[in-house]
RNA sequence: GGGGAUAUGGUGAAGUGGUUAUCACAGCGCUCUGUGGCAGCGCGAUCACGGGUUCAAAUCCCGUUAUCCCCCCCA
């Protein structure tokens, strides 16, 4: 017989298999109460969003609406499309769940799946996961300073060290205007020079020609006009505020002028996460900024917010690499129930129940007869008891009670045998 | 979108023109209805797919696909 093809996973998927789940157990583990404490509360948003939702607020001219996203169409004919990121369904629920008239700030954290349809690398899926936390409502400085100092204490307390938070200033539409004009007078005149992409983005997204990676561009960008020199008096004192705060936590941050965010509906203060060495493209685990234009852009009222992202996979990548112990979680079984013959067997459902519900973990293998085969599976389990119910303890209601490590063994009476595993398992 | 590497049982590997395609680990079965932690034996791969060269191809050539890595970009 003709064996069938077998399915593989899409590509840029991942299982995450039962050995796997440790680590991502230990992420939720310590993240969730953190954020609770510093007052973010739970949001879940659908997986699938309208597509303008991610049109009105990432922007038409960023990556990940030209050419990333999972969009499908409904039977109604409506365009929906995979999340790509976290901060627009979150904005969106803020509005439509009139989250408005609560005390503010609104503090909100998620994690879940997100989806990008890119070429998938290592630290880069189209299936992604990732914690958010946003806060929405407060303008100030002190925002920007908790959601940045919480990122870092979240990364040490899963043992991670050695990030640097690189911060800029996007300033806002009362000074960004100028800037852009200032950046279009300095590429005017060497636009011949920058390589494609950069004769695009300088119609489009003039921003983004500041972090290209390509040689010819990064020495222009060198001595292009700085954001920051830009800065309107309100936008400057927010930004310094802010690294004042950061001095005073003593979370290590470096200046970066170039750092823009592919992203349009950041204003004033983006930052990202970087490792202090070894940087490459995928190397961000934490970013974000303000985003104090987002809400009244998807149709609330003037409502200032800031937040950001951490992308999981490569946290767990990192708690690999750096070989951080993350306990197992998975109940270990610490006793074994070997059964022999039909009598035994029968008898074995209710034993095992019993020993359910007085709370121990127990395996057994009641599709096998061997007691050798039974044996050896209470081995590999690694179990400290193994109890034994054969056709003579059935009939003697009886039951041999061995102890694995000591390989020693003691037949006991069955309605004792509950207790007494007990016992000796405190012991 | 561009570049590089790889593809052999479930996993990891060996095999560089002629082997019943080898080994280790895991799985399953049997020896085995009464005892595990180094028992023995067995089962299990159309060598990614398609074509070509050759008396002969896992091995050489071409194409396709997939995966991984890098660039672009993002978390």
């Amino acid at each position: 017989m003709a064996k069938e093809k077998s399915i593989q996973i899409p590509r840029g998927m991942r299982d995450i298999l039962p050995e796997e789940q440790k680590y991502w157990r230990y992420v939720m583990k310590k993240a969730e109460p953190l954020l609770e404490f510093f007052g973010f509360e739970k949001i879940e948003t659908p997986i699938l969003e309208s597509t303008e939702l991610f049109q009105r607020s990432v922007g038409e001219e960023t990556d990940i609406v030209e050419k990333e996203m999972f969009s499908l169409k409904t039977k109604g004919g409506d365009s929906l499309t995979l999340r790509p990121e976290g901060t627009a369904p979150t904005v969106r629920a803020y509005i439509e769940n009139g989250l408005s008239v609560r005390p503010h700030p609104i503090k909100l954290y998620y994690s879940g799946p997100f989806f990008r349809h890119e070429q998938p690398q290592k630290g880069r899926y189209r299936q992604y996961y990732s914690i958010g936390i946003e806060t929405i409502g407060d303008g100030s400085e002190a925002v920007d300073a908790e959601l940045i100092f919480l990122g870092y204490k979240l990364l040490s307390s899963f043992g991670l060290d050695g990030y640097n938070v690189h911060i800029n200033s996007l300033g806002d539409s009362s000074c960004r205007p100028a800037y852009i004009k200032a950046l279009k007078d300095y590429y005017k005149n060497r636009l011949k020079k920058v390589c494609v992409t950069c004769k695009v983005r300088f119609k489009t997204n003039i921003l983004r020609m500041l972090d290209c990676k390509e040689d010819v561009c990064k020495e222009i960008a060198k001595d292009a006009p700085q954001m920051i020199d830009y800065l309107d008096d309100d936008c400057k004192k927010h930004f310094k505020h802010v690294l004042e705060f950061l001095d005073e936590a003593k979370v290590p941050y470096i200046l970066n002028p170039h750092l823009v965010r592919g992203l349009d509906y950041y204003t004033r203060t983006v930052f990202e996460f970087l490792p202090e060495e070894n940087i490459t493209a995928q190397s961000a685990v934490i970013s974000g900024g303000r985003y104090d234009k987002l809400v009244e852009q998807l149709g609330g009222s003037k409502t200032p917010a800031a937040g950001w992202g951490m992308g999981l996979d490569r946290i767990v990548e990192a708690l690999k690499e750096k070989n951080i112990n993350v306990p197992d979680l998975r109940p270990k079984p610490k006793v074994f129930l070997v059964q022999l013959g039909e009598a035994a067997k029968k008898k074995s459902l209710l034993l095992f129940e019993a020993l359910r519900k007085a709370g121990v973990e127990t395996k057994s293998s009641l599709g096998r007869d061997s007691i050798k085969s039974q044996l050896r599976i209470a081995h590999r389990l690694g179990v400290k008891f193994t109890l034994i119910l054969g056709q003579k303890e059935a009939l003697d209601e009886t039951i041999i009670l061995k102890d694995m490590d000591a390989s020693t063994q003691e037949t006991i009476p069955l309605e004792k045998i509950v207790d007494e595993v007990k016992k000796r398992l405190k012991a």
